[in-house]
DNA sequence: CATATCTCAGAGAGACTGAAATAG
DNA sequence: CCTATTTCAGTCACTCTGAGATAT
């Protein structure tokens, strides 16, 4: 049965796009895991880092900062909003708008986030050192700002 | 408004796991873009580079140098079987198993399929040059054989 | 009896779309 | 009138699970 011959083809080990692929499928793998050890998924550290680092802002904007659709931070918001980690109040200045504001309970929360967020780091880049660290940092941000820049992201 | 403020976080802007998810979420975008130009996505790009690559062989083993799943593969095969670009066959010498055997026409299928994903390579790392290029494979590289190995894959 | 293969049917999470209600 | 925000319902591709039939 060949038994543990699963080696992918060559022509795909060398591919770049391939290549990040699978690392970003074991990052997110790894930083899932450690989320939901707090009953978190990626969504939330994003979220709360975004009102902590920008302030309160609407649930247009936070979609905006952290790329996600409107309906999933709809869904995420509500979410928070039942843990008492952010509070969510219209907007008086315009009244379609919820101002989305991180609580002192959220900013705990976030803070243990943080925490499990960086033992992920560690665990993804284990075979790297802090030199080879900051050269795949210096890289991927590169390619980031490259793409981001071409689609008119604004970032 | 604040207008097009889509800046994502600096404590995600940061993180290695965030660079390489947004990076792979690029680089999946721009192969599915070419290949499906061909009617293909990156799948069968995979299942043909490792016929061509490893000869024929069952469908599970064709899962296990992919990283596909068994009914996955059972619906990729199908198709490219109904396309005339590989061709499948009960093993004589064990009935369980379909054979799995690359076309004249899967061949040169597979060629142009090759030649959309250096294209994709291409633009993907734009702003890299090839020493930075090849920098970055190799750290990338170095992860993945990390967990693999640390996973049991046998890679 | 236990294991391996193939197939189908369906679950589940993630990202996105459409439409309605409300407001500017 | 047209656009922006929030919300809900639902779609879609991708990944994976369970169960059944067949074979070793």
């Amino acid at each position: 049965m060949d038994s543990t011959d699963d080696t992918p083809p060559a022509s795909l080990r060398r591919l770049s796009s391939w290549l990040v692929s699978q690392t970003a499928a074991q990052a997110q793998r790894i930083i899932n895991e450690r989320l939901a050890t707090a009953g978190a998924r990626r969504y939330h550290y994003s979220v709360l880092s975004a009102l902590a680092e920008y302030g309160a802002m609407s649930q247009a904007a936070l979609g905006r900062h952290c790329h996600l659709d409107r309906s999933d931070v709809a869904a995420l918001v509500a979410e928070l909003g039942g843990q008492g980690r952010i509070d969510r109040e219209p907007d008086p200045a315009d009244r379609r708008r919820n101002i989305v504001t991180i609580t002192a309970a959220g900013e705990r929360f976030l803070a243990e986030l943080a925490a499990l967020v960086a033992e992920g780091q560690d665990e993804l880049l284990a075979p790297l050192d802090a030199g080879e660290r900051e050269q795949l940092s210096g890289l991927l941000g590169r390619v980031v700002t490259h793409h981001a820049e071409q689609r008119g992201y604004g970032w």
